[in-house]
DNA sequence: GTGAAAGCGCTAACAA
DNA sequence: TTGTTAGCGCTTTCAC
């Protein structure tokens, strides 16, 4: 890479007259300008990062911390995150922490060290069975912005992004009530973490108002082998028609073992899940589903986190933005 | 964030004393050694990363270029490269070129200004289709390493970590052949890129091998209705007793499709495809895979970029690795 | 209109 | 054993 000194020494000139020549100074005159952006030109000279990351002590990346990326929304969401930083001139630098409490300690030390400006994450899971929250608030307290999204620490002060999933729940499972259905299951593999128990009391609610009808929860375990459970579930339970599923793999799972059993999709049984378009085109009949927008998500922490960081002044209260969920009907319900 | 010279001014000490003994330098007697250390784990103290970068002109960070994060085999390549890299000390960079050569382009533009001391990246669609290898040349002879995964551009020289993808589908074909399948048809939504094509000519050499059967081919666009389209070519060709499916999509809409049509599966028709794990377990029957070992190959490539960044010795012959596949037999095939 | 110098945080050669 | 200094690449204030 080309520096400034480089380009002074080549064109007898000082380093600061090169810099500010570059930087379009009313200062240098008019052929000195040329004569530098050309030879600029030439050796295709980009400023160094690095000095400027140290100069102006700001990096102009946002450091991510993703609890799995094999998890479509997560990826999704990221998708968004890094569209958005992008746009607006920044980087992301992202860490996994595969959902463990040490990684995601690890991953924002890693990071805290002037390598990024913020941070967007999503709780690991370890992280909130233990309820640990101290490694979020020292960031914090470093100087360094956060902003958390769908699996957030309501006790940490910062902004969040988060979906309406007891309202989403809520409202799909009226829809299956709707229906008249009778025997409605919430079938979910992510019992551990705010967003799945939020999804569960969604659907208890929408049961109980409805009087009538008794609340039937399948959970399942991250050993476990989810077809088999499912299908010996809906075996023993015979009288099932409809299914809410808190997440992609437990929908999927559930439409094709019914279908496996011979039932008949919609009309035996109804099934509407929190999943992605893809996730509904890979199954047949199209899966009903709860879409979290995750893209615009993304877009959203990258917007509050860039404003956070470049207005020093808009300390204390602290935004929390609800995405809204669609229900998008396909044709696993009626 | 403490700096250095925050520690010395408190310990009245200069700064290359606090920086000789935070380093463990001999030089410094135990006593100042122990204050520092003392001091500066009180205030947390971590040097900064921005600093060490511009003073060693090293910036232990990878530019990963992914062509879609929504990809659940890139995905886990770009899993396996956080891993490999976090291990040896490393972050990583992500830029998401979606497809595109000007995004490919601008990416690699980005951060080789110091940002990054190498790259890993899986060729975009655009740059395969238009054949564009410059940027990458560029980038080189910049001095950057770079290591291409999957999609590479042959004629870039560089490191390449790639799947056997005419071996594999030559051999699932093989396979397929083997059960005395008749009419065994390619299925590929991934035309346009390198691995498709490989893929598509390995199941022609197979079936041209073997005589007596005619290649058949439904080529998917990104535009189409998958699943119309697969039901109707199904319809139209009532014979097929075989699939092998050059991507997930594909093949777990066909499975899908063949059940919804009444077929027996694997009885009647028998199916394989390039899938993950979690893909074969949202299908029923599940779905016999090709798999690609993607996290393996995420960190070979991490591998290899790492190696190649520390030894600037290793100029010159470049290693292609080859990450052979697996098939993994399921209940989609006998 | 141009250049010298300081400083961002750190390390290391050299001096004391 | 400790301190001074220079330098990584850049911007910016202040002199000339």
């Amino acid at each position: 890479m080309v520096t400034l000194k480089q380009l002074a020494k080549e064109l007898n000139v000082s380093i600061s007259t090169v810099s500010k020549a570059l930087n379009n100074s009313e200062e240098i005159g008019e052929d000195t300008v040329r004569r530098v952006k050309e030879l600029a030109k030439l050796y295709n000279y980009k400023p160094n990062k690095v000095a400027l990351s140290l100069k102006n002590n700001k990096t102009k990346t946002i450091g991510v911390i993703i609890p799995n990326i094999l998890n479509r929304f997560l990826a999704k969401v990221l998708f968004g995150i890094e569209k958005e930083a992008t746009k607006q001139g920044y980087n992301i630098i992202t860490c996994i922490s595969n959902e463990s409490l040490e990684k995601e300690k690890e991953g924002l030390q890693l990071l805290a060290n002037g390598s990024v400006d913020g941070f967007i994450l999503s709780v690991a899971e370890e992280s909130q069975i233990k309820n640990e929250i101290e490694h979020f608030k020292d960031t914090i307290n470093q100087g360094l912005p956060i902003v958390m999204f769908d699996r957030v620490a309501h006790d940490v002060m910062c902004d969040k992004i988060i979906v309406d999933d007891f309202d989403a729940t809520y409202n799909a499972t009226q829809n299956l009530l709707a229906e008249k259905r009778k025997q409605i299951v919430f079938i979910s593999n992510i019992n551990d973490i705010s967003v799945g128990k939020l999804r569960e009391r969604g659907y208890n609610k929408a049961i109980l108002e409805h009087g009538s009808i008794a609340p039937l929860v399948l959970k399942i375990k991250k050993k476990d082998d989810a077809q088999k459970k499912i299908k010996s579930f809906f075996k023993k339970n015979k009288n099932i028609d409809g299914v809410i599923a808190a997440d992609s793999s437990s929908a999927i799972i559930a439409l094709n073992t019914a279908v496996n059993l011979g039932l008949k999709v919609p009309k035996d049984i109804s099934l509407i899940g929190f999943a992605s378009k893809s996730d509904s085109n890979h199954t047949l009949p199209k899966l009903t589903t709860i879409r979290q927008h995750a893209k615009v998500m993304g877009t959203h922490a990258a917007q509050l986190l860039i404003q956070r960081i470049q207005n020093t002044s808009t300390e204390g209260h602290f935004k929390t933005k609800i995405v809204k969920t669609s229900l998008v009907k396909n044709k696993s319900t009626l």
